[in-house]
RNA sequence: CGCGGCGUGGAGCAGCCCGGUUAGCUCGCCAGGCUCAUAACCUGGAGGUCGUAGGUUCAAAUCCUACCGCCGCAACCA
């Protein structure tokens, strides 16, 4: 395919100083969906994700257990690695950058923004305290009376070298790009806030170098100092693919589509990483988005509150799909949404277990049981809509606007309404376990037109629920192979060349539970 | 005057950008039905001054203004 459209997107990468959490998870599951559907509907996609790992609080974590950096950092990419595949993430790479590679690629882009002339040595004086080995903002010296808030000692005045890239050189650009292009930054309250950041405070320079570190990425053209966290953090989104060493696929990808991240830190990914870009001679992003967080019972996590929750606790007691379900149903996309173990619970037993799952066993059974797995009279016949003034076309086209703005739950909803909710309805009103018992063809018709909408709706929940799905489609003999089916096919539907069959895996003539409940 | 978000029946949300049918959905509650299915499913019902007060309009949950209340960020914690 050679005209086929790419689709590069990545994750925020996370810093291995602790396990990931339903938060951070948050932004993967998002981020899947947003591939899978891509990759469905056709794209060359590259999903990207990483761990981020050149920082003095990894080194200094690594130092607390005894272990050696690079080692805790394998460490801890392997854990977070074990829970992104627990949750189906289907990354294509995953880049740590403590990588050689990533370095080494690192240093060829540092090199070009210095000779480029965006990069200068110049001094940063702060607020340092001895304890931390940081410097403290000029607001916490004001608010704990000049002393450190952690080891309650005066802050000391310190000056040192440094090396500053000139973002505020890029000021004006920013501001136009983000006028020019209304999608650049998603949602739009975050655009808004962006604009108004550079309008009212501006954008200063930025120190990106450190000294004293041995942990790092150390600057091409002043080894004396390491590079900044954030400096290198944001140019694994182009070594990743292949920038500074595979010219061919850093242009194929680049740039990229969307990079997922949190509401957090969005303004280094929409002033600072462009202009990094721009200076170095390439292009911006084509978007941002900006994810909201994920609240336990109402309150923020965090390790101080002691109340963060790891995913795999959940999936433990469920499964990824439900896990995928839950947060994309519950929580909002764009905004905070918030777990609850009975929330979890209650999401999971109406949406998947009774309504989809059910409506899968409701089908499947009578037809095992009462016409010997076969709809007789199917073959070469549409089946017919099960609600009146239905528009699978619409709904479809409803369904792809929301999957491509991120609005997940909405997506969601409206394949659980228009298409789950109405289906359950009609097994109701034509009582095609009654009809079977007098008029076998009546009830075979019945029958078939509700494998429609489980057609449709595992087509559309695809991207979301991808076992669940597959499993729901498998249960039936519909023609086209999972593998190639895309968002187009729910619009209309599947004509059988033989009779529809049942092709699920039957105990005691039922299939078993998708989603039984939980114990 | 730091920035931003939110306030819709008991709980959680959608609708608001692009004003206009009886304000929609899930859970919960009450009553009934059904029995194919995962104690499931369907129907009906109670319950809402759409934060408050103004304004624009033939018409406002929806647009404008002010105010009240809650929350987040800014300050390592995604």
């Amino acid at each position: 395919m050679p005209d086929q459209p790419k689709w590069f997107q990545t994750t925020a990468i996370d810093y291995p100083n602790s396990r990931p959490h339903i938060g951070t998870a948050f932004e993967k599951v998002g981020a899947d969906v947003q591939a899978r559907y891509r990759r469905m509907e056709g794209y060359a996609v590259f999903f990207l994700m990483g761990n981020d790992e050149n920082t003095v609080k990894v080194s200094k974590r690594a130092a607390e257990l005894g272990q050696d950096t690079q080692a805790y950092c394998d460490g801890m990419a392997r854990q977070f690695r074990e829970v992104w595949d627990a949750l189906d993430i289907s990354y294509d790479t995953f880049i740590q950058t403590s990588s050689e590679r990533h370095k080494a690629c690192c240093r060829k882009f540092i090199q070009k923004v210095y000779d480029n002339g965006y990069i200068e040595k110049g001094s940063y004086e702060g607020w340092y305290c001895d304890g931390c080995e940081e410097f403290k903002s000029d607001k916490v010296h004001t608010e704990n009376a000049g002393n450190c808030p952690t080891h309650r000692r005066p802050l000391v005045r310190r000056a040192e070298p440094c090396y500053l890239f000139k973002l505020s050189a890029f000021q004006d650009r920013l501001l136009a790009h983000y006028k020019a292009n209304p999608d650049f930054i998603q949602p739009e309250s975050r655009r808004n806030e962006m604009i108004s950041l550079i309008e009212t405070e501006g954008l200063r320079d930025v120190n990106i170098s450190r000294t004293g570190e041995d942990w790092g990425i150390r600057v091409p053209f002043d080894p004396e100092f390491t590079i900044y966290v954030w400096f290198d953090a944001l140019l694994t989104y182009i070594t990743g693919i292949g920038y500074g060493d595979d010219e061919a696929t850093f242009r194929r990808y680049w740039p990229a589509d969307t990079h997922f991240i949190g509401k957090d830190i969005t303004r280094f990914h929409c002033a600072l990483w462009p202009a990094m870009l721009w200076a170095a001679g390439e292009e911006a992003p084509r978007k941002v988005f900006s994810h909201g967080f994920v609240n336990n019972n109402g309150q923020k996590m965090g390790k101080t509150l002691g109340n963060i929750v790891d995913p795999m606790e959940i999936i433990a007691r469920s499964n990824a799909d439900a896990y995928r379900y839950f947060f994309l149903r519950e929580c909002p996309y764009p905004s905070d949404g918030d777990y609850s173990g009975q929330r979890y619970e209650e999401v999971y037993t109406t949406d998947l277990g009774n309504t989809y799952g059910n409506l899968l066993s409701r089908v499947v059974t009578v037809a095992a049981k009462s016409l010997g797995g076969v709809l007789p009279g199917t073959a070469g016949r549409p089946p017919e809509p099960v609600a009146a003034g239905f528009d699978p076309a619409a709904l479809v086209d409803e369904v792809r606007g929301h999957v491509e703005n991120c609005r997940y739950n909405q997506a969601l909803a409206a394949v659980m309404q228009k298409v789950l909710y109405p289906a359950n309805k009609y097994v109701d009103e034509t009582k095609p376990f009654t009809v079977v018992k007098t008029d076998p063809a009546a009830a075979s018709r019945i029958l078939f037109n509700l494998t429609e909408p489980l057609r449709a709706a595992s087509i559309l929940l695809k991207p979301f629920i991808p076992r669940s799905a597959e499993t729901v489609y498998a249960a039936l003999s519909f023609a086209k192979p999972w593998a190639d089916v895309r968002y187009a096919d729910a619009a209309s539907p599947e004509v059988p060349a033989a009779d529809l069959r049942v092709t699920a895996e039957l105990v005691d003539g039922k299939p078993r539970p998708l989603f039984p409940r939980l114990g």
